[in-house]
DNA sequence: CCTGCTATGTAACATTTGTCACAAACCCGC
DNA sequence: GCGGGTTTGTGACAAATGTTACATAGCAGG
């Protein structure tokens, strides 16, 4: 939760996950983030809230998912170090709403990027505007890629789908969730979930455990 | 099909949609612009296809859709006069592939932009990076509005949905629709919309003829 | 090692959506 | 006003998903 602004530690973090930008815009940028800790489960970005400022993710893990009126959830991608909120810049931008919901799964630091800078970051600095530009291109193909998967797609073909996006972030074969939260993100219900994943365990698909899922496709 | 390079019909079909461009964006467009045009039905754009410039609508509707292997389609929105193809200005920058198909659905007219300007418009004019920014974030909101559909709502309020779309977009209660073109649109079947169409008829939501659904909420 | 909590398994049933088969209605051109 | 195509209506059934209710299994702390 704290809020430090030791340009030295903010300098490194954006030297380390944002090489790609050029030093001018590095110092520009560590002159005026701030840093900021999540701690796990905890919520970044909540529908109806205001940007005041573009988080850059150094470290951690963010889900980015949908909510319905009843609360319902609706899990759509995940930011790690190296992304930005794609939502945070252009609504930030132009003062506007955010429209989804974001979620710290692990402990994560964002830098915070007031959004008094954009205008002069993107006219100003190429690597700034290239990288916005690529930023939300590619949540636009991801959330096409989830469109695919709903709109095309049965539960198991769902679940196979969402099983390897889980391991592409995780990095591992050994994910540890719960039907429940599989449920959850899928916005279905634990037993639809269970009975699948089995089938699929059946099939030699998974091996499951109590809170692991071990991907063997 | 026809391609003509007349720069005063350039510029008054600029000035006429996009009256919020500057001046000097205007004439830098009208001297590198080509017009072509579209008959109702034409495919604009089709998956793997890339981009050679950007389009920008001047006349008529574009349908944007996703599809899958099996040539399954699903309607994610529309474009109209002053509307651009958000993917069709990024990927150009970046000579990606196209992930969607566009067909006009009725006698269109766009103006290409050569993908070559586009640093150019980006840095130098404001105003064009403003239109890019925005277009960008309002295709991805009604993205998001599509996921919603899909993930939270049971079908008959997903009919609701369509329909309240394609009464904002052809400004008319009296929709030109068959309940087949529905249904390929929602990737659904043909006689489950025309059950639920019939429900809501019922209900006093639509009135039903041949060619034409009404819509009456 | 017992207790209690959480996670998973599973059967039975309800609901929604999709499919098949065919009838009826509508519309256009002759 | 008579075919022939297209569009819509409808019943019966299949398949997928969601719900209810409860049993079982695994784990952690006392």
């Amino acid at each position: 939760m704290g809020i430090t602004t030791q340009h030295s530690q903010v300098q490194q973090l954006l030297e380390s996950h944002f090489g790609q930008f050029e030093p001018e815009l590095i110092s520009k940028l560590a002159e005026h983030c701030v840093i900021r800790d999540f701690e796990a489960d905890q919520q970044l970005m909540r529908p109806g809230q205001y940007f005041k400022s573009t988080m850059l993710i150094v470290e951690g893990g963010v889900k980015i998912y949908r909510e319905d009126q009843d609360g319902n959830e609706f899990f759509m991608y995940q930011l790690g170090a190296g992304d930005a909120c794609a939502l945070s810049m252009i609504c930030a931008t132009r003062k506007e709403q955010s429209q989804i919901s974001a979620k710290a799964i692990e402990p994560s630091k964002a830098l915070l990027v007031p959004i008094a800078l954009m205008d002069e970051l993107m006219t100003g600095y190429k690597t700034w505007y290239y990288f916005v530009l690529e930023t939300y291109r590619s949540r636009f193909e991801e959330l096409l890629e989830v469109v695919d998967s709903i709109a095309f797609k049965s539960m198991d073909e769902r679940i196979e789908f969402y099983l390897k996006n889980q391991r592409k972030l995780s990095h591992s074969d050994e994910l540890a969730l719960t039907h429940q939260q599989i449920a959850t993100d899928m916005n279905s219900s634990r037993e639809v979930i269970s009975r699948l994943l089995k089938k699929m365990e059946q099939r030699g698909m998974v091996r499951l455990g109590r809170n692991t899922i071990t991907v063997l496709f």
